[in-house]
RNA sequence: GGCGCUAUCGUCUAUCGGUUAGGACAGCCGCCUUUCACGUGGCAAAGACGGGUUCGAUUCCCGUUAGCGCUACCA
């Protein structure tokens, strides 16, 4: 049987690191095996989901050198590739196992659902939802549908004995049944969830081995339940260890960049970061080089040699390796083209040159006006944000609500930049002239440069947080208690087009 | 709180019962070099703890501890 593998992104963010992380062990997995590996978009989180960032993802996943056979951009003859258009499919399932008795129809609401969990967790009991539509007869749940009450479609799940799988890396796990939630298959909107459109996609599209993060270990023994009411044989399944922060925490943009499209403003080469994330699920052997080329890295692929503990991205071993491919791996020509691909394409320099041109008198202005577009974190200290009119409790605020606002962001555009930090200036009751200046300085290592939104904007969601990050810690980082506190100053401010 | 996963140098890891516990990044000390970087030679650095099993445990089992994950009509 030919193997097929996927990755299964939600559109809901900025391409991570931990998707390419999953997405190239996928790849490699099934290329080592002459098999096949597609992209599946999973956006059934209506509220969530956006076009732009599933672009983004398919974009980062290309640039980072991986290539798909099916999937949502290519076609394949098992789509639609998107979740969203495959509701028909979902529905039909749905009603496949209401049929059968395996699933039924619950009409709590979020409320009583809620006091159950309390008082569940009260008692030292797994949360677990308590069957209490389960017990309605057919005439009763009739009744309230045809009433017009919302509901969900749950699965039934076994009231005793344990669920023993097998993980191919982690061998045999148990888990007791009793310790399942009967989960939400299909939401009241009619949208099936990531369970159940996770489990009928991977038969449908033939998947044979799932390879998936750590955090879908404890939700194995529901999809494996869903393939036994359906009859379908189960993919092998394989849980990988998640990327973690330096401090061991699981890989946050909190406390760390996190996002493709930072490392690739940073100007990371993609061969080198698909490097060092393969060294991540694979790592090279006492002598043997690490530069590995995709290729190299499918041609030595194995499955036992995937660490089971989560590795902390290492960005000064990235940095090596990096430093590396810029210095072996390509000769002058193509680093220049790397460096005009990098930061120097026509559009940009262009769009730069009409930012740049009205304050400059002479040419030669222009390298330290411009310098922060060309860099990545900032050699800022105190006395450079100091001199406005905000002191340092002030900034600290202002940066880290910008950062709550910036993150909250759907979309990365001068308006919503510009909407965002005037919300800040509100939240904080100042006059926007003088929260600028900090940012200004922030950003741009200057009080004085080209306007603060259009080189936000050119920097990217992902260099301006790490910008105002270093601004924070130059400061002093907010603490959690702190943060939270300061969050509710913009929970203040209504929303709108106002300020 | 409940359930689960994990546990070798600071970091990524090798070891598949017997090793001076190996390699790489970072660090430190040299060499090379008009600076820096690169390159190169070397140094330092680890089996969480406690029980078993065994002639012998880093390796197998159990417990403890710690970290992490899950605990949603999010994935």
């Amino acid at each position: 049987m030919k193997v097929r593998t996927r990755i299964a992104p939600s559109p809901t963010g900025d391409p991570h690191v931990g998707t390419a992380y999953v997405g190239l062990v996928n790849y490699c997995f099934a290329k080592h095996h002459g098999g096949e590996f597609l992209l599946r978009i999973e956006d059934t989180d209506q509220v969530r989901s956006t076009p732009q960032s599933e672009q983004a993802i398919l974009d980062a996943l290309h640039w980072l050198g991986l290539r798909w056979d099916e999937g949502p951009d290519v076609g394949g003859p098992h789509g639609p590739y998107r979740q969203s258009e495959r509701s028909a499919i979902y529905r039909k399932h749905v009603d496949e196992l209401l049929a059968a008795g395996h699933a039924f129809k619950c009409f709590c609401t979020a409320l009583r659902l809620d006091e159950m969990r309390v008082a569940q967790r009260a008692a030292g009991k797994p949360p677990r939802y308590d069957g209490l539509c389960l017990s309605y007869g057919a005439a009763e749940t009739a009744r309230r549908e045809a009433s017009g009450e919302p509901y969900v479609v749950r699965l039934k799940v076994p009231e005793n004995g344990v669920c023993t799988f097998d993980d191919l890396r982690r061998g045999t796990i148990e888990i007791e049944w009793q310790g399942v939630d009967m989960q939400v298959l299909m939401k009241s909107d009619g949208l099936p969830t990531y369970h159940l459109a996770n489990v009928v996609d991977d038969h449908l599209m033939e998947i044979t081995h799932v390879i998936r993060g750590e955090e879908w270990v404890s939700s194995a023994p529901k999809h494996l339940l869903l393939y036994s009411y359906f009859g379908w044989q189960p993919p092998s399944i394989m849980h990988l260890p998640l990327l973690r922060n330096p401090d061991k925490s699981k890989l946050s943009k909190r406390k760390n960049p996190t996002g493709m499209l930072f490392y690739k403003s940073m100007g990371y080469l993609p061969e080198a970061l698909a490097n060092f994330l393969g060294l991540l699920a694979n790592s090279a052997h006492d002598g043997q080089d690490e530069i590995l080329s995709l290729e190299q890295m499918v041609e030595r692929f194995a499955l036992d040699h995937v660490p089971l503990g989560g590795p902390v991205f290492d960005v000064q071993k990235l940095d090596w390796l990096n430093g590396r491919y810029v210095r072996e791996r390509l000769d002058p020509a193509a680093f220049v083209a790397r460096v005009r691909d990098w930061a120097f394409t026509p559009e940009r320099v262009e769009r730069i040159a009409q930012l740049a041109q009205p304050r400059i008198e002479r040419l030669s202005d222009l390298g330290l006006l411009l310098a922060f577009l060309f860099a990545g974190r900032l050699p800022l200290e105190a006395a450079d944000l100091r001199g406005g009119k905000l002191d340092d409790a002030a900034m600290r605020q202002a940066f880290q609500l910008a950062l709550f606002e910036l993150d909250a962001m759907p979309d990365w555009s001068i308006a919503g930049i510009e909407r965002a930090l005037k919300r800040v200036a509100e939240a904080l009751g100042r006059k926007f002239r003088d929260v600028a200046r900090p940012f200004y300085v922030a950003i741009t290592g200057s009080p004085t440069s080209i306007p603060l939104y259009d080189a936000m904007d050119l920097l990217g969601r992902d260099m301006v947080r790490e910008r105002l990050r270093g601004a924070l810690e130059v400061l002093g980082v907010p603490s959690a208690k702190e943060q939270a506190e300061w969050k509710k100053l913009l929970d203040a401010v209504p929303q709108g087009e106002s300020a």
